[in-house]
DNA sequence: GTCTATAAAAAGATAGAC
DNA sequence: GTCTATCTTTTTATAGAC
C-alpha cells in the first residue's frame, strides 16, 4: 500500500498529473514535466506511483471514470427531467473542455502507448459516456438501436470536435454538437 | 540542396516516415524507430531531413496535402457526377483509413508539437479536405452556409470515429459517417 | 548517399539521507 | 513523504570514413 497520505491531495496531485497528459499526451508528457506539475520530486512521485508514468496514467484515467460516472452518467440516469439532465450534462462537458478549448484525455491516450490496465479503464469511461447519452436519447422518443447509435454518434462529434479545434482553431463543430444534445429535450425524436 | 536521389525513392521514403508519424505520433516516433522503418542509417536521414524530425514531419504532411489535394478536392470539383464523386471520395478514404481502422495522420499531429510550418501546411490540409465535402454538399442542393457546416461536420466525425475506433475497436460510427456522405448523391438536401 | 562510431542531452528509474 | 544525487537507457544529433 504505497498510498498513505490525505486523499485530497493525492486526488490533486491526481488532477495536475491529468493535465499533464491531457495537454501533452502519454509519451510527450516526461517525469521532468510531471514532477514540476506536481510540486514533487521524481523519487516522490516514484513513491506514490512506483510503476512510474504507467501507473500515473492508470490513475488519471481513474479519475476520469469518477468524474464521467458522476457527472455524466448518474446525472443521465436520475429523476430530473430530460431537459434538465441535459443542462447539466452540457454544462459539464463544457467545464472539463473549456468550451472545446481543451484537449480531451480520452482521445489523447487512446491512440497513445499505455498499459492494458490503463486502455481497460479507457474502455470504461468511453462505455459509460456513450451509455448515458443513449439512455438520454431513449428518454427523447428513439428506439433502442438507433438510440445507441445517437450515443456513439454523440462521442465520435466531440472527439472530432476536439481534434478540430487542436488543427484550426474553430470552435463551430464542438457547439453545434452541444447544441444538437440540447436539442433532444425538444423534439419528440430527433 | 539537400535531396538528390530518385524522386520515387524519397516519395517511398516519405511514405514509411508517414506511416511511422501516423502510427506513433510525433513525439512517439523516435529517430531509431524512423530508422528502422525506411532500412536508411540515422545519418542517411539526417542527410535527406537535416533539421530532423521536425523536418521529416514537414514532408509527410506534405506529401498528405499532395493526398487530399489530389484523390479529395480536385475530384470533388470535378465534371463528373455527384455520386460517381462521392463513390471516388469515400473509396479514397476507406484505403487511406483501412476501413476505418487506421489512425489518421492529421488527427495525430494536430495535437503533437510539430514546428510552426508543419502546422500551417496541416491547416492546409484540413482545409482542402472541408473544401472538398463543403463543394459536394453545394452540389446536392445545401445552401452555402449550410454546406460548408456540413464539410466541417464531416471532417468532425471523421476524426472521431478514428478516435472511437481506437478506444473500443468499434467501426460503427466510420461507417455511418461515409454512408451519411454517401447519401449526399441520393437526396435532394441532406 | 550511406555507413559506423561517438558525442551530448534528455528521459526513466533508483539509492539512501533526512 | 520528500529530497539530492546518481545511474541507466534512450534519444537526438554529429563526425568522418567509404
Amino acid at each position: 500500500m504505497p498510498a498513505a497520505l490525505d486523499p485530497k491531495e493525492k486526488q490533486a496531485i491526481v488532477g495536475r498529473l491529468f493535465e499533464m497528459f491531457r495537454d501533452h499526451g502519454y509519451e510527450g508528457a516526461t517525469l521532468a514535466d510531471l514532477s514540476k506539475a506536481t510540486s514533487l520530486g521524481k523519487s516522490s512521485l516514484y513513491h506514490h506511483f512506483p510503476r512510474g508514468k504507467e501507473q500515473m496514467a492508470e490513475a488519471v484515467l481513474g479519475q476520469g471514470k469518477n468524474f464521467v460516472k458522476s457527472a455524466i452518467n448518474d446525472v443521465a440516469h436520475s429523476s430530473e427531467s430530460l431537459k434538465s439532465r441535459i443542462r447539466k450534462i452540457v454544462d459539464a462537458f463544457d467545464v472539463i473542455y473549456g468550451g472545446g478549448q481543451n484537449y480531451c484525455l480520452l482521445g489523447r491516450l487512446s491512440c497513445d502507448g499505455i498499459g492494458d490496465d490503463a486502455r481497460g479503464t479507457l474502455r470504461e469511461v468511453v462505455e459509460l459516456w456513450i451509455d448515458a447519452i443513449t439512455h438520454l436519447a431513449r428518454d427523447s422518443g428513439m428506439p433502442q438501436v438507433r438510440a445507441r447509435q445517437y450515443g456513439e454518434d454523440w462521442f465520435t462529434r466531440v472527439q472530432g470536435a476536439i481534434i478540430m479545434h487542436a488543427a484550426t482553431g474553430n470552435a463551430g463543430p464542438y457547439k453545434r454538437t452541444m447544441a444538437a444534445l440540447a436539442r433532444l429535450a425538444k423534439e419528440p425524436s430527433a
